[in-house]
RNA sequence: GGAGAGGUGCCAGAGUGGUCGAAUGGGUCUCACUGCUAAUGAGUUGACCUGGGAAACCGGGUCCGAGGGUUCAAAUCCCUCCCUCUCCGCCA
């Protein structure tokens, strides 16, 4: 074997060392062993421990999301399946604007500190390898063969190599960026299971929020992005509960991350909105970015956080099932009625054709 | 990605080579009956293309997920693809 391919093997190989977990994260075995730190609903507000009382819902709102956007003609899967295949989307009439509007909403609300960012689509490998999303993950993304190009997975992706090989100024620090992006998966391997409706899928909408700090300032960003993501979804008045993910569940780049899950009364399950995590300084290393102390000059790996703020499909299932009247119209939460052109509800067939 | 089950009219659901554009039930519409509603009874009811007709209507063709094939003959058999569901695995 040649020298050259050998070393190309050993860095791939390194390249596939995942980060060391930090040991705040809960060690486990299984995603069994993931922590719910608290909850959140808005009958009772915020609650701490694991001992989760579920809000009582309504008949009206235990029919699924997918039956519900076909009934209201806001969600029209038959035919996205027709255009691109299964699991890719598409949102009709209000459907769509209330998709838009969450958008809106988020990016608004993280305004008064991230500068909103709106990147590439498709990206480089090695902006792939920065977030550590290559070479492991290869079978997950989509490519473009003919130009070597990624479809992002991610707004992280590109966010995190906005500053790559760049050596940032302390006092510059932490850089807050935010991104409104359609995020795409094949998700591998993932067909006919928990894949209804708009569970899970190849293409969805995303805002995400991102940091690069200092080592110090970590911590404490952390705990920002996971509070940011946590104020939508109380904006939104949606059932929710953190989990600190354990080791055993913990990504491939992540030091410890928490995630957050919409109880979703359409399907009795806890749906992943965000997962919000710290890297350490494993994807600053693979891309480069550092900055220089302004008290020793030194020369330092930057550390990144990135979070969810959120994942629009999933939401959007969340929220017309939990705000389905009897009569079948689904309420717009009063958060975004000034991005839906002061709509209040989605109408049912009935109610609009009568 | 693996294994399995399916895709038939507005809906549900039979049909596994000719008698099937297609049983049956529900719904629809019409009529009858009935203070109203409901219930009941009788009847009615697929889509697209096309010829004739002012129209009511009368005729021809195509369509049982899509596309090919076998056959004198296909909803039924074979092949490819797509979609749906269940279970396992995967989920950065």
């Amino acid at each position: 074997m040649k020298a050259g391919n050998l070393e190309a093997e050993r860095r791939d190989s390194l390249l596939k060392i995942p980060n060391m977990p930090s040991e705040d994260a809960p060690v486990g075995v299984s995603e069994a062993d993931n922590v719910v730190i608290r909850w959140w609903s808005p009958q009772v507000g915020p609650q701490n421990g694991s001992e989760i009382k579920l809000p009582e819902f309504a008949d009206h709102q235990k029919r699924p999301h997918w039956e519900i956007g076909s009934e209201l003609g806001i969600l029209d899967l038959e035919r996205a399946a027709k255009i691109s295949g299964s699991m890719f989307p598409m949102f009709r009439g209000l459907g769509a604007t209330l998709e838009r509007a969450l958008s809106y909403f988020a990016l608004d609300a993280h305004s008064d500190a991230f500068e909103e960012i709106k990147p590439p689509t498709f990206v480089r490998t090695a902006t792939m390898i920065s977030t550590g999303h290559l070479p492991k993950f290869e079978e997950d993304a989509y490519r473009l063969e003919r130009d070597d190009l990624y479809a992002i997975p991610t707004a992280e992706v590109p966010l995190t190599s906005l500053a790559k090989d760049e050596i940032l100024r302390e006092e510059d620090l932490p850089v807050r960026l935010t991104a409104y992006t359609s995020c795409f998966r094949r998700e591998a391997g993932s067909a006919g299971r928990d894949t209804r409706g708009l569970l899970r899928l190849h293409e969805f909408d995303k805002v995400e929020i991102l940091a690069y700090t200092t080592p110090s300032q970590a911590a404490a960003m952390h705990s920002e992005l996971l509070s940011r993501a946590e104020n939508l979804l109380q904006g939104l008045g949606l059932t929710y509960r953190v989990l600190d993910l354990c080791t055993a569940d913990l990504g491939n780049s992540s030091k410890r991350t928490f995630d957050l899950e919409c109880y979703s009364p359409g399907t009795g399950l806890w749906l992943e909105v965000s997962s919000v995590s710290w890297f350490g300084d494993y994807q600053a290393r693979r891309a480069n970015i550092r900055f220089r102390s302004a008290e020793t000059g030194q020369i330092e790996f930057i550390h990144t956080l990135n979070g969810s703020a959120l994942a629009w499909a999933r939401i959007w299932a969340v929220l017309v099932e939990t705000y389905r009247q009897s009569d079948g119209s689904v309420i717009i939460p009063e958060v975004l009625r000034r991005y839906m052109r002061d709509i209040d509800r989605i109408p049912s067939k009935q109610a609009s054709s009568a």
